[in-house]
DNA sequence: GGATAATCGAGACGGTACGTCTAGTCTTGTC
DNA sequence: GACAAGACTAGACGTACCGTCTCGATTATCC
């Protein structure tokens, strides 16, 4: 994954433009034909650039995919922490599942891709958990920490397993190609802070049976 | 799909051994090498059929191994129907998901590797939709449903909603490969039970403020 | 080298027409192209056939090259072989050397590109020496025996070396890509009947000496 | 093919060391493992050079290899023009192709390759014919014309002819990987002066018939 | 002596052929 | 017509190599 290469400093440098451009090269046409459709030749064509320059930098067309969308991954991930400080909770989950929906509207298909990717590598799967994966889970942490504000009322919830079960609605929708749409989002919302019966008293006793 | 081939046509007929003979390699060298790195060939070979008599039942190997895993599920479904009517929702929920775990102790990996499939292939993302998702969604919608028992508390929750997330949790931790445990099913319960804050009130006036 | 592949019985036996059709295509290419310019892709594609099925027959591009030429050569030395029975050795030498000029108009560059490739590959050569060099030795040889005639003159002659001469100063020109034409025919023949001195006896004396 | 650089140009000269090992490492490499086997990196590597330093002074690897083995040819034929005046023309020829063969023991398979290069690279064969063809052939033609002595009898001898004759039956052999060794060069020079009925007068008639 | 310029080793670069592999289809002879 | 075997087309993969380009460092000549 180093891509500078400048460990030792004899020989020509790699040029951070060709692998910038295999990037971009990679990114486009796998959001364009798919990543089964693309071939590492294609890849190579489009970024100018040889197939050893490719296989120089990566191990294998799937490292080169990842890593081609964890970049833009990071970008957008960088723009959506400019929060303020919201207060209602239900209102800041909903607010920040609408913002991630709408950004995976471009991305969706190749993030799909990419977990799809990783089942059949750890390698893979490390790096999509500890780049992608985790990064927002922390961030939707801390703006539901955030709401919920009360120190002790905090250590009362389940944050991590509310951001779970966030995610995994998220993923679970977007892998079955089912919508994630507003509604959807506001829904989960308020699944999560209320459970299956809703703001009303009425599951309290039910559970309680 | 027709797996008999005896509409009453001439010639030989089908034999039902190889179609299961086929089946059976497909499972065990998926379960143990993974999707990647079985061949048709390899399939064929260890089921003692040609490469004919698989492709003259299946359209292509994803299809194959999706049957080849969805047979097991079948099964295992079937036993799991025989439930009593438990009254207790967060204990039918969480027992239904340590089954389900129990079960994806075996053929995770591999269920895992046909979602990720599905993610090229709409045919098979419809397939695994119809007959993998949709009957485990109705199963536990109906399992929750009964648990609920009163039928105007049953309109007033949101099944199909707590269904989501409890199968969106699931997908989450198998697909990144996290554990699948008896304690994730009691807090993957409470939580589509309760909501974040848990059984106390104090998230109600939280969430209302 | 075996193209039938008919040892068992089992399975597809190998199609004649699709090793034919590789032959034929790489012959044309070659001839055209040249043997560097020409490409395993290439063949296969102007064959119709898949670049398995060229691998499937020929160990590398450069025996199927040869399989390609050496099939034309036997054809060629077929034709030539249909000899009356000549009397003068210079008229025979020079005409069995103007016919071989001649056929290797069409053939010559791709019979050097053979001999070349055969340098960097000993069983290349082996081949080429068995299929190719040697009929044609022993047909010259037949040739010039022929013409000779008598028993007890022929036991006199260096039959074997004349061959080599010819054939010498055959390859040596080809391989110069200098010109092979009718006078050179008869000036090597010549030169091989009598020796550098020509007809007279006046270099009879000078080695003599 | 200007090693030196040396035309009074400002700048770091270049040095001659450099590509003196070069021509060693390229010697020395392809006689080990052959042309194929050796790459210019292994060349550049095994000189202690950069591959720019290399192609700094030949065009390809096939012009450096070309050099590396004329290099040596050089030095022989060097020797070999030391000669006194030799009157016996098979004993000058003789003597003439024991040495060349002797030469050929270790640099032989080289030159093969040499040629064999040249039947794909045009420019390659003319250097080829250049510096190593036409010199040796003027060598003999020089050592043949001096054996004959006499001037009158000089012009009724076919002398290219015969030189042709010789060094087409070297190459033959050469090529071919027939031993070369000190009989043949007798049994050449033999039918060279005598063509292929010997010393005797027998075949003068019979090629007068 | 400082500027200029060509050299040096090292190795990245574009391009492209090679030989291997796989999926899914087609063709044998046998049952 | 199903069956086992295996050849078939098509085309992607990752490696290898050539000849060029670029880097920092060195070594000469010229001003």
């Amino acid at each position: 994954m180093n891509m500078t290469g400048m460990d030792g400093r004899r020989g020509r440098p790699r040029s951070g433009e060709v692998g910038a451009a295999i990037l971009e090269a990679a990114r486009n046409l796998v959001l364009r034909h798919g990543y089964r459709a693309v071939t590492t030749r294609m890849i190579a064509a489009e970024a100018g650039a040889g197939k050893q320059s490719l296989y120089r930098r990566w191990r294998s067309k799937a490292e080169l995919v990842l890593d081609a969308f964890l970049e833009q991954a990071r970008i957008e991930i960088d723009e959506r922490t400019q929060e303020g400080a919201p207060s209602d909770l239900r209102q800041t989950l909903a607010s920040f599942l609408v913002r991630t929906f709408e950004a995976l509207d471009r991305s969706g298909p190749a993030i799909r891709t990419l977990m799809a990717l990783a089942q059949e590598d750890p390698e893979l799967l490390r790096s999509l958990r500890d780049r992608l994966v985790e990064p927002r889970r922390r961030a939707l942490a801390a703006a539901v920490s955030a709401a919920i504000g009360d120190e002790r009322r905090r250590a009362a919830c389940d944050i991590d397993g509310a951001v779970m079960l966030a995610y995994g609605a998220l993923w679970y929708r977007l892998l079955l190609d089912e919508p994630l749409d507003e509604a959807l989002a506001h829904r989960i919302a308020g699944l999560i802070v209320d459970g299956i019966g809703g703001p009303g008293q009425g599951n309290r006793r039910a559970s309680a049976t």
